[in-house]
DNA sequence: GTTTTTGCTCTATAAAATATATAACAAATG
DNA sequence: CATTTGTTATATATTTTATAGAGCAAAAAC
């Protein structure tokens, strides 16, 4: 896995973990029961602090992407990562709802922002930027 | 305009208010030229600090989408919101990048994805949620 | 079986972000 | 002229983010 911190990003550095990892695993880069580095071996990979790295397993945890378990290591979800919830996709749905909105308001059209997923789609699927 | 604000979400309640006034004028309910409470009856009304709308409002001014004019008021911006540039649309796509991935982790289709961002442009035009 | 590695916990510190409160200024508005 | 306006300044408090170092106890490696 490569992942590439912003410091001077208005995202908190756990969360640009977090979501680099999350990316991985829908790329399929990183496979059930596949391991994840310690939390020190990470952060010194990764030039950042062994908190830091813990606070973004634990944000992974609590979506039940990874397991952690406690003084062995960290694996991503054994048993895969189980299809949506309505709940999961409602909650996905009003996180995505501000941005669509500032979509429309910068004139864009429903087929410009549905053509946009689709190339996100392409875009992770592929790793590229 | 309708606000509500959720005083226990993890969105900044500055946030949010912005979110809805941008909702309003996806919505057409807010239209160019119009204006906006003042910092101080807005916040009265909303029962938040004067300085949290007035933050709301230039996150708004940042993105072009209002016009501050000191000593006077606040008004949508009058010559109507161009169309999102290259810049801005790409800038778009990478905050929603991880929440594609995200769905892309809960097993979501392209298709589902889409279905989502066409549902959500209806209830933001529409005003529901 | 000893050493190393592991996640966890605790304490400490610092900066930034968020939110409120109060006051005053100066220009625009009524 | 009085009111309203956004702006600015000071002050305070809480939460979030990030780092640092130390120690624990169990798992893993040797």
């Amino acid at each position: 896995m490569f992942i590439e911190i912003q410091t001077n990003s208005s995202v908190p550095i756990y969360l640009q973990l977090a979501q680099q990892l999350i990316e991985g695993i829908a790329r399929g880069e990183l496979k059930p029961g596949d391991s994840l580095p310690s939390v020190r071996a990470f952060a010194a990979d990764l030039g950042m602090n062994m908190h830091t790295v813990n606070k973004a397993y634990h944000y992974l945890e609590e979506k039940e992407f990874i397991q952690i378990v406690a003084k062995s290591g960290v694996i991503i979800q054994p048993n895969g990562i189980p299809k949506a919830t309505a709940e999961e996709k409602q909650l996905l749905a009003e996180r995505i709802r501000p941005l669509v909105a500032e979509g429309l308001v910068l004139k864009l059209s429903e087929e410009e922002m549905v053509d946009m997923v689709r190339e996100l789609v392409q875009h992770i699927k592929e790793g590229t930027s």
